[in-house]
DNA sequence: GAAAAAAATTATCGCGCGTAAAAAATTTAT
DNA sequence: ATAAATTTTTTACGCGCGATAATTTTTTTC
């Protein structure tokens, strides 16, 4: 407790018997001082609680500490959870995120852009809206500023990216449904958003010819990021006009599994690899809710942590290091095998 | 287009033939400008893709357009859709808002107050963890800062409060259940972060009573933000020990049913309204997921739009008027009749 | 103990804008 | 047309800190 407020650097340099400084050069970096003079700092910033005035710290500054984060649709709790993920990483390594959601919005994810270049960001993580997005907008951006793309690619944008291996994940589960009883037919959505969609449809496709099986693809109109509902009245009119060739269901994500379960329920199809079951139903991504629709559902896991670990780092060396390759890293997906096939 | 690019505002004034103080004048508030003066900047402004150093903008001024938004945790859907709903409405009063969530950690609610000090935000809209929170922290916080408290409340905290009336939403769905067929047991977790349970259970005790019904409350052990996990844990172990005393449970939100309703289908139990069901299950919240279980869930919805609407204008009349008094205001919820009950 | 190295100080500038007061230009009223 | 009221412009200063260079002080090394 000191009997007057500190106001500026200046005064809490003052109240500590150092120079402005010495004192701006501990904030900008603690080991850059000698320990006894950090110490002293960091007694005396308990004792006032003084903190540096952000907007001057920033003006003056040629690279801020802020990073952007900025996601496609945030009401999608995988979005959300590598959102969290990316954001702690970010706070480790002594940078300050902000957390942006487009919404879906190709016009929003412009605005994102533009409100970010004027933080003078020294980075930003990008989740792009991916078809819709204005693609000349995001590459200018990523010129401008040092971008690290993550979850959907760009193509032609030259930026890293950081991502999920869709063929692999596609792979391994026709690789596992069909070994396991019949080649599953493939569930989509006809004009997805985004464009990882694609590369299941094309892995699922290539998967079922190598085996020697004909791919069925069942394709739902529906743009836009409810999922769910796009897979529910979809599943409804592909179930009644049996367009599933065969008792097995491989859907592009997790989230449109849910909507076609839900559907399935809805037409009175038990689903599940024992015997009783009429037909399995199976995801990709491992959606946060997945482990708890009825039955649980079997599909592939996205590995959030390898993601968003190397998507960090990726940025940190691009800000700190400079110039950087615009390569391309996927993770690979891990089978989880549960009730629904 | 411009041979020069504009460094700052003294170059896009001197660009259009104007001085700094007017333009300055102009970004504060277009309309204090005369017409035609505007029209000329407002026309520079899109050849010449200037915008005002934002650090510079804010260092010197008393109150900024900021504006927080801070949830505690939003990898629930729930959280995320009320936290777009808020933030869509400050953007179109003229606020520029940034979204945080505290994951279920106090601690980092704490620094996330912290750092929205240093960023002097007119005003704050603030969904705290509730039980979990550092209460004389977030009390500190709201005196300093204007601060509008939505979702949970904080008893002793004096700040305008925006909610849901809790003890309505579980006397509809009590109401209803109790209607039309067994009076329902009460599933909820032992030690809820959010205090709108609490309530919950209270108002559900009081409608049993009142119908001369006996409550029944099933508490399962559990804490944290994982409640489909706990619904999930928690409803095999009831289920099991045969603690629920009649057909009908109503759950203290949807995302503990959800984990119910899994919990239901792994022990075999239909569940539904109809002749063959063994159990009807009720939720409360209309959960963006909840028309998506097996079978869609019976809930009582939140009044999103409300909620969010006189949360943003609680803040702008108490940024823009100066005081105003702490008041609560709380909003009904509507019943959402599908399958499950 | 002196020389070398490291750390802290002093001094001074500049960032881009807000803001207040005074001066000039414009509009409105008489 | 002239005076009064309003709007706009000019002038001048300050915000809190980053950054740099030239000194001075402190610490380390031999």
């Amino acid at each position: 407790m000191s009997t007057k407020t500190i106001r500026n650097m200046e005064e809490f340099a003052a109240a500590i018997g150092l120079s402005r400084p010495t004192v701006s050069k501990f904030f900008n970096d603690p080991e850059s001082v000698k320990t006894s003079t950090r110490e002293r700092i960091e007694a005396a910033l308990k004792a006032h609680d003084y903190r540096p005035n952000i907007y001057a710290m920033n003006q003056n500054r040629k690279l801020t500490k802020n990073v952007g984060i900025v996601v496609p649709y945030l009401a999608d709790p995988f979005f959300a959870e590598i959102a969290r993920n990316i954001e702690q990483r970010c706070i480790d390594a002594g940078y300050r995120p902000t957390l942006y959601s487009s919404h879906g919005d190709p016009a929003l994810e412009g605005e994102i852009l533009d409100g970010l270049r004027s933080l003078k960001p020294a980075g930003v993580l990008l989740a792009p809206l991916g078809r819709a997005s204005d693609r000349a907008a995001v590459e200018k951006f990523c010129t401008d500023v040092p971008t690290v793309l993550f979850d959907s690619s760009l193509p032609g944008v030259g930026a890293p990216f950081v991502g999920s291996d869709n063929p692999q994940f596609t792979n391994l589960i026709v690789e596992y449904l069909c070994r396991t009883a019949e080649p599953p037919s493939f569930f989509e959505m006809a004009t997805p958003a985004n464009p990882n969609a694609k590369k299941r449809r094309q892995a699922y496709v290539e998967a079922m010819e190598v085996r020697g099986f004909e791919p069925h693809v069942v394709s739902v109109p529906g743009s836009g990021w409810a999922f769910e509902e796009i897979g529910h009245e979809g599943g409804l009119a592909a179930l009644d006009a049996r367009r599933f060739a065969t008792d097995t269901v491989l859907c592009s994500n997790d989230r449109l599994a849910i909507g076609f379960l839900a559907a399935c329920y809805e037409r009175g199809l038990r689903v599940g690899r024992d015997e009783g079951a009429a037909i399995r139903v199976a995801g990709q991504d491992d959606h946060p809710f997945s482990r708890f629709t009825c039955p649980p559902l079997t599909t592939v896991a996205q590995d959030y942590a390898s993601v968003s670990r190397h998507a960090v780092q990726t940025l940190m060396d691009l800000v700190e290091g400079g110039e950087a390759p615009a390569e391309t890293t996927l993770f690979e997906g891990k089978l989880i095998m549960r009730a629904s096939a």
